[in-house]
RNA sequence: GGGAUUAUAGAUCAGUUGGUUAGAUCGUUUCGUUGACAUCGAAAAGGGCACAAGUUCGAGUCUUGUUAAUCCCACCA
């Protein structure tokens, strides 16, 4: 590999070539065989309706980095791959490409269809994979997995049996969320609540047996078709008398009961309600309460059913227009009221939720719920951050029974045969062809699939083997870390740890690491809608995906949702450049450097020490961040570090070195700056892996892959050679400052003398002046006992800076400039100063707090004093 | 109806367990291009952390309340 690089930083030269590198070497990923602590993480499986989006691209950013880490840090590490069948998504998709192809899946068939949605999977799973490998997902590809593969549909149908066999699935006839447009029946989660603004309609029903009536107040009216009685509270003074007693349902003329039930409110619009079991989960409820019958008036499509009349077949809500029109000429219709309430959509398709009466597959949650609240409560499962263990808990405590069965072709068929011959029904993990009961050969499968959720909940154990007991489960299971967003902790999350918990006895993961959704630059949600998602892919392609990465991961904290921003993609490049051109300068440098030279502790400037230690301070603020889930900071630190110390400090430091004729010297200097920038692109690695690849690579004494290298825990800080160091930094900064005030060119060498008041400080100064000539260009540096008169005063602890700028010295000016100074540096220790004066704090205070605020304190009032002195001086010149 | 989150420079956001003069990025102003980098360097202006009360020697950070925005949950027709 040629040692030198380019001199602009331009990823799509490398970055495939890099992640080649990688996968053919099949190690670098797959690192479960290796010795070790156990790390796994398995990927939120991306649907294979498409591509990946802005949110897969943070999901499984903060999944790299994490793995990357572990990696690095020798455990045995597992990423396990894999996409999900989303089954309405998915078939949504393929049945709209057979629209365009003017065809429909009845037409097709279950079988052809079927074909057709797989060789769709087959297309898109391995672009998203594809697109994984662009980010720099360090997965484990020989596992790649997909929950309708052979493995996770075993794992699907021994769930359910034994599900089943315990009496935790069940079938059942009950009222269900039915999307007329999906036309399936949906989970309650699979519901949104809108709060739309509709009305209040007011009914009259009158007895049968006299012509007074009762007011019925209802939102839907279209239901009425439907009514099978009428309730009001039992407690209710106004109906007390008239319970029991038959109404005339209007339109359809059928009498029907009042009857009294603790569910109606009183107080909520006329007492008395409508009651459509067939329509309504409450209705529903109560006329199992009271033996109403169930008229279904709606159809699964939407329209009205048969038997009504001029209704029939309407859609419901034209239905709805005609019906009310109707019952206002009737006398029926008495008053309207707008009315504002939640209404249901589906959470795919957003047509409003029809609640129907239809058999489905259920699952019975109580009993899985109460060990997975269990293992929050016990500590077994945490989450990061923590606020959301709350809305977990609260969840798992109101849960109902999940409806599992769709009205799909796309999924796991629900593994149950009817016997046309004996009318059995019968649940078997294989296929059977013959009824066990008559041995009828009659049989027809369900034709319904499982929920989606249903084989994602075991997506932990099913990716590692299960049902059968692999060493993978053993090693791997319970996983380490759970990546994903708060938006699937009900649909996903939860469920997982109910399934774990259920058939491995333990929890699917130790710890849920919560991220938000990735928004637009406007703070909006990305979707297809809007039309405002934008593509990682065109990121990645404009940017590369290090810098992709760098954006998504600072400047967010866990559980929040982040902002996409083009100028924070640009600056992490810009960052990415900086690393590239200081390892440019350092591999151009290195051209002669004896690779076996080492220096000598003795050798070590003040400069390298400080840059040493401060990049051990930055490695365990790095890894400390990182055991924390604070991905965000521990890559600012990396920023800081490399950006402010590394290349605006210490690299301009080592030039004179560089430069210079002491071939130990530069040797020395080339060492360190090897060594701190190796060291840094280990740190660096997680975050940015393409560009702190292809670097390392070309360094001196470095073999293999940083993929593999060990993790930079960072040595020990030298608080001396760092607070040496500032004190040059400072005197640095002073003068450049004092320049630019009046104009003058930083480079444009100046004399600058200086006055010292502390011995320390001019030992390190007169030791290190070197330093104080290249950066600021001071040419002369004299020290002095007085204050030369003609000259900018700047003033650092126990240092007076002096520049003596002839002719550019206006007095007042400089006199204006120092007040100015002087009532800054006063307001800044007013604070301390209080702090000081109360005794309180003195004595209630940590004496280390007391201690470094008297400090502060002292060198402020040597600063201010020593200004002070300097006024007067100017002002009796 | 219940719950959560957010409110910090012109904009977008950090600020972990309460303790130096509250930071970054972008933008703005001034200066600077012959040797790592204009995808750059030097310097500067700009906020006192939504509001109020409280706890504390000390609060952006903890408590309570208020306001605003966003989101989640919820079977009042």
């Amino acid at each position: 590999m040629e040692k030198n690089i380019s001199k602009v930083y331009e990823p799509q030269n490398f970055e495939k070539e890099i992640y080649a590198q990688w996968e053919a070497d099949k190690n670098f990923h797959t690192t479960a065989d290796r010795a070790g602590e156990p790390y796994s993480i398995v990927i939120p499986p991306p649907n294979v309706t498409g591509q990946l989006h802005m949110g897969h691209a943070l999901d499984e950013t903060l999944q790299d980095i994490l793995i990357r880490y572990h990696r690095m840090r020798g455990f045995n590490t597992l990423w396990m791959p894999g996409c999900d069948h989303a089954g309405i998504a998915t078939q949504a998709k393929v049945e709209e490409s057979l629209r365009g192809e003017g065809t429909n899946r009845y037409e097709l068939g279950r079988e052809k269809f079927l074909e057709r949605v797989w060789q769709w999977k087959e297309k898109y799973g391995s672009r998203i994979m594809y697109q994984l490998r662009t980010l720099g997902a360090s997965c484990d590809w020989e596992r790649e997995r997909f929950t309708m593969d052979e493995g996770c549909s075993a794992a699907v149908r021994k769930v359910f049996i034994s599900l089943y066999n315990e009496g935790l699935i069940y079938r059942g006839n009950r009222i269900t969320n039915w999307c007329p447009k999906c036309n399936t029946a949906l989970s309650d989660i699979e519901v949104e609540h809108l709060t739309e603004q509709g009305h209040l309609w007011h009914l009259r029903y009158k007895f049968k047996d006299s012509d007074e009536f009762v007011e019925v107040a209802t939102t839907r009216p279209e239901t009425m078709l439907g009514d099978t009685g009428v309730a009001v509270h039992p407690d209710d003074e106004r109906y007390k008398n008239l319970v029991g007693r038959t109404l005339i349902l209007p339109v359809v003329n059928r009498e029907i009961p009042l009857f009294a039930d603790e569910y109606v409110d009183k107080e909520f619009g006329t007492g008395a309600v409508k009651v459509t079991p067939a329509h309504d989960p409450n209705d529903f409820e109560m006329g199992l309460r009271h033996n109403l019958p169930q008229v279904k008036v709606i159809n699964n499509d939407g329209t009205m059913a048969d038997g009504l009349g001029k209704y029939s077949g309407l859609d419901r809500y034209e239905c709805r227009k005609v019906l009310v029109e109707d019952l206002k000429a009737a006398g029926v219709l008495v008053s309207t009221e707008n009315h504002e309430h939640a209404v249901g959509h589906c959470s795919r398709c957003g047509t409003t939720v029809e609640p129907l009466v239809s058999e489905q597959w259920f699952v019975k949650m109580e009993s899985l719920a109460a060990p997975a609240i269990d293992a929050v409560k016990t500590g077994k499962l945490k989450f990061v951050p923590e606020r959301f263990t709350k809305i977990y808990i609260n969840w798992l405590e109101n849960i109902r029974d999940w409806c599992i069965s769709r009205q799909l072709w796309w999924g796991h068929r629900i593994p149950a045969w009817y016997c046309d011959d004996c009318g059995e029904m019968i649940v078997s993990e294989k296929n059977i062809s013959e009824c066990p009961h008559c041995h009828g050969k009659n049989l027809r499968q369900d034709e319904d699939v499982l929920d989606t959720w249903f084989s994602s909940a075991l997506w932990p154990f099913s990716t590692m083997g299960y049902p059968e007991d692999t060493p993978e489960l053993k090693k791997f299971y319970p996983t380490s870390t759970l990546v994903t967003g708060y938006d699937i902790i009900f649909f996903w999350v939860s469920r997982m740890v109910m399934m774990g918990l259920k058939f491995q006895g333990d929890v699917p993961f130790r710890t849920v690491f919560i991220h938000g959704l990735v928004r637009d630059e406007l703070g909006r949600k990305m979707s297809k809608s809007l039309g405002n998602g934008i593509d990682p892919v065109e990121v990645i392609d404009k940017y590369g995906a290090d810098s992709l990465r760098f954006m998504l991961v600072t400047g967010n904290t866990p559980g929040n949702d982040l902002r996409f921003s083009w100028q924070r993609v640009e600056s992490a490049r810009n960052f990415a450049n900086k690393i590239w051109n200081a390892s440019r300068f350092l591999l151009m440098n290195l051209e002669n450097f004896d690779a076996n030279f080492k220096p000598s502790d003795e050798d070590l400037t003040l400069a390298d020490k400080w840059i040493i230690s401060r990049l051990n301070r930055t490695a365990k603020g790095v890894t400390d961040n990182l055991n924390k889930f604070e991905l965000g900071e521990a890559a600012r630190l990396m920023y800081e570090f490399i950006w402010s110390e590394f290349c605006d400090w210490y690299i301009e430091l080592t030039k004179a070195r560089l430069y210079g004729e002491d071939v130990k010297a530069k040797s020395t200097a080339l060492y360190v700056l090897n060594d701190v920038l190796e060291k840094s692109l280990r740190l660096l690695h997680p975050f940015m892996p393409f560009l702190t690849e292809i670097i390392r690579q070309k360094l001196p004494n470095v073999e293999g892959s940083i993929m593999l290298a060990d993790w930079f825990n960072g040595g020990e800080v030298d608080e001396n050679s760092e607070s040496e160091m500032n004190l040059i930094i400072d005197v640095i900064k002073v003068i450049r400052n004092l320049k630019s005030e009046v104009g003058v060119e930083v480079r444009k060498k100046s004399e600058v003398i200086l006055k010292v008041s502390n011995i320390d400080a001019e030992k390190v100064l007169k030791s290190n002046l070197i330093y104080v000539t290249e950066l600021s260009a001071a040419e002369p540096i004299t020290f002095t006992e007085e204050k030369p008169q003609h000259a900018l005063a700047g003033v650092v602890e126990g240092v007076e800076i002096f520049l003596p700028l002839k002719g550019l010295i206006n007095i007042d000016k400089e006199v204006a400039r120092l007040t100015k100074e002087l009532e800054k540096l006063r307001k800044g220790i007013s604070v301390t100063e209080n702090k000081l004066k109360n005794e309180k704090f003195v004595a209630k205070a940590p004496a280390e707090v007391v201690q470094s605020e008297r400090e502060k304190l002292a060198s402020a009032q040597e600063k201010i004093s020593s200004v002070e002195s300097r006024i007067e001086q100017l002002k009796n010149l």
